[in-house]
DNA sequence: CACGGCTGCCAC
DNA sequence: AAACGTGGCAGCCGTG
């Protein structure tokens, strides 16, 4: 994930009708070389699968392996669009820079404001990427797509972001390289560079979400099977509940003295237990907990019941397991912070009770590693407060926390420092908030401040320089009205209330933002490793990425290389960290990793909130 | 009947 | 411990 090196060679990929043009261009942005690949006869390929921006009539296979040999960055568009294709073809790429992706990062930057790059008007590369597969008739996205359009010249998209990335010429570390022409402004390099290492991480996410997508989530349909009909009863006729709903629902409506409440509709249930003579303002699992009333149990278990049904019940499995393999699709940088979102499947919510579905193939292993407590050690990374440092160089950073002297229990230092990151006042969270105030006035200070600025109608950034959106024109109304004398007090509480809200996203953006970034490195280090692990082996034959889940990654790998693979992903982790936040290692990013065959034996939450008890890993 | 808002719960 | 951050998604229910 060289990110800095000025002898980096791109190649545009630039599809065309018939036809798929590769340009070579230097960092600096020169047109080094250039070819056009065409149709070559006999192995023209069916237009059905079509996706606008891959190149479909063409073989670009073995250009792409040819030129890969080389160690340049494949330069697209989408690589959502091109790479699959390539992957379905047996090839893989080692770095990539995704236009579209880098696209976004720098037009929000706030640290590229008054460049011209982030001045200029808006064109089709803001827009958002079309969606592969949707080629039918009338809506062809292929024909409509504005990638395809001469408006849109991915080379010189490339060369416009090189030069607002690029180091000014004062930068002592830049190659003397023929005189660039000169150059937005007095953005620092220090700047530039952590946004180079951003798109540098969140090109290579993509690379691994469209990898992931390729090789799938092992998936046990069988295991799945018996584990639902075990808790729910056989699969029942379509429109009917399975048996154990049934029993539960029958308990429920005898200790509610009803026979036809319907308990999947709340207004519904709300009254049934209001004429029960139930206190309840809602159905909400939570409130209907503290109440001591015979169909308060089996209306809980119903719920959960319901939810595994409904969820990821034989619909979901269905819908979303073939041969196999769970695929969800992931879409990088879906989410405003960073991270990632998915689209379809729920693979950000793969609940404890399925995960024994999930089954390493015979003969190989999963190596799952999950960060610990990696938002507060984020926070004391990207503050730079040496007390909190300290507390994070402890296996586990809240009993780190503890051991400073700031607060008494680890508790109090789990939902303290929660609290101040999400903005919380009320309970626990508050009542420490002044304690970790006064032991860390550096760390608190960095999310004060980031909310103080989101309350104003601010922007914040990250540590690489993501940078969040603006106040909704929704806010700035009501903002507008709190200023107005006339404007009464409801609407003034509304607009404050909503500021203070603003607020808190913005609290929570630096240090999720920050998180994300680190994450984004962890796994972009850990897929060149695993790459190197593999040998020459094809994808799906040696150790690859299968899941990702914000500070949480699985592997996929033949047994015999599990060692390796868990060695590879704590030094991964080490190597993130120095990446984003220099040499010193004042934080130490800590992980748990467990070898296991199932995902349900890698760690379980436990009933009492974040056991302490669980194991630190490998690195120990 | 499609769509969107709302509720509630899952994940981190 | 408490109802405080980011999301996805199923089902219900009112609206056009």
């Amino acid at each position: 994930m060289s990110a800095e090196a000025t002898d980096t060679r791109y190649v545009v990929v630039a599809p065309g009708e018939g036809q798929v043009v590769l340009t070579v261009v230097g960092a600096d942005g020169t047109v080094l070389e250039s070819r056009t690949l065409t149709g070559s006869g006999g192995t023209e390929r069916s237009r059905t699968d079509h996706a606008p921006g891959a190149a479909t009539d063409v073989d670009l296979t073995a250009a792409v392996r040819e030129l890969e040999r080389d160690g340049v960055r494949w330069t697209w568009a989408d690589t959502a669009l091109t790479y699959p294709p390539l992957l379905a073809a047996g090839v893989r790429v080692a770095r990539c820079h995704d236009l579209r992706l880098a696209r976004r990062i720098l037009r929000n930057a706030a640290w590229l404001a008054g460049t011209p790059f982030a001045r200029a008007a808006h064109d089709a590369w803001d827009d958002p990427a079309p969606v592969p597969g949707t080629t039918d008739g009338l809506f062809d996205s292929a024909a409509l797509s504005p990638v395809r359009g001469p408006a849109l010249d991915p080379v010189h998209e490339l060369q416009r972001q090189l030069e607002v990335l690029r180091p000014a010429p004062s930068d002592p570390s830049t190659a003397p390289s023929s005189a660039p022409p000169q150059v937005p402004s007095q953005v620092p390099d220090d700047r530039r560079g952590r946004l180079r290492l951003l798109v540098a991480a969140e090109s290579a996410g993509a690379l691994v979400a469209a990898e992931m997508a390729f090789c799938g989530l092992p998936w046990r349909a069988d295991v799945h099977d018996a584990l639902l009909t075990t808790i729910l009863g056989p699969r029942p006729v379509e429109g009917y509940r399975p048996a154990m709903l049934e029993a539960k629902l029958d308990e429920v409506r005898a200790a509610l003295g009803t026979t036809d409440v319907n308990p999947d509709s709340p207004a519904d249930l709300l009254r049934a237990l209001r004429r029960a003579g139930l206190p309840v303002t809602s159905t909400r699992s939570w409130e209907l907990k503290e109440l001591d009333h015979p169909a308060v149990a089996p209306l809980l278990e119903y719920k959960k019941l319901a939810r595994l049904w409904t969820a990821n019940g034989w619909h979901w499995l269905d819908a979303w397991v073939r041969d196999g393999r769970f695929r969800p699709v992931y879409v990088v940088g879906g989410v405003v912070t960073g991270r990632w979102a998915s689209d379809g499947g729920g693979a950000l919510q793969l609940p404890h009770q399925v995960r024994d579905a999930v089954r390493a193939d015979d003969g190989w292993s999963f190596v799952v590693a999950d960060a610990a407590q990696l938002e507060p050690r984020i926070l004391a990374a990207m503050s730079g407060d040496p007390a909190m440092a300290r507390a994070g160089r402890a296996a586990d950073m809240y009993e780190g926390i503890v051991a400073t002297g700031a607060v008494e229990t680890r508790e109090h230092a789990k939902y303290g420092m929660l609290g101040a990151m999400y903005g919380g006042t009320q309970g626990v969270s508050g009542q420490v908030l002044p304690q970790l105030q006064r032991a860390f006035p550096r760390a608190l200070g960095v999310v004060e401040q980031a909310a103080a600025t989101g309350q104003r109608g601010g922007r914040v950034t990250t540590w690489l320089g993501r940078t969040s959106p603006p106040p909704g024109a929704q806010r700035s109304a009501a903002q507008g009205l709190a200023s107005d004398p006339d404007a009464d007090t409801a609407a003034t509480d509304r607009a404050r209330a909503q500021a203070r809200s603003w607020g808190r996203f913005t609290r929570n953006f630096v240090v999720q933002g920050t998180a994300a970034e680190w994450a984004l490195c962890w796994m972009a280090l850990l897929r060149g490793r695993l790459r190197e692990l593999g040998g020459e082996a094809a994808l799906t034959g040696s150790p690859h990425l299968v899941f990702f889940l914000h500070d949480e990654v699985i592997v996929h790998t033949p047994a015999a290389l599990a060692d390796d693979v868990a060695e590879a992903v704590v030094a991964c982790a080490v190597e993130a960290g120095r990446l984003l936040f220099g040499e010193p290692d004042a934080v130490e990013f800590r992980l748990s990793v467990a070898r296991v065959t199932s995902y349900a034996q890698a760690k379980q939450p436990s009933q009492d909130g974040d056991a302490a008890t669980r194991d630190q890993g490998v690195e120990g």
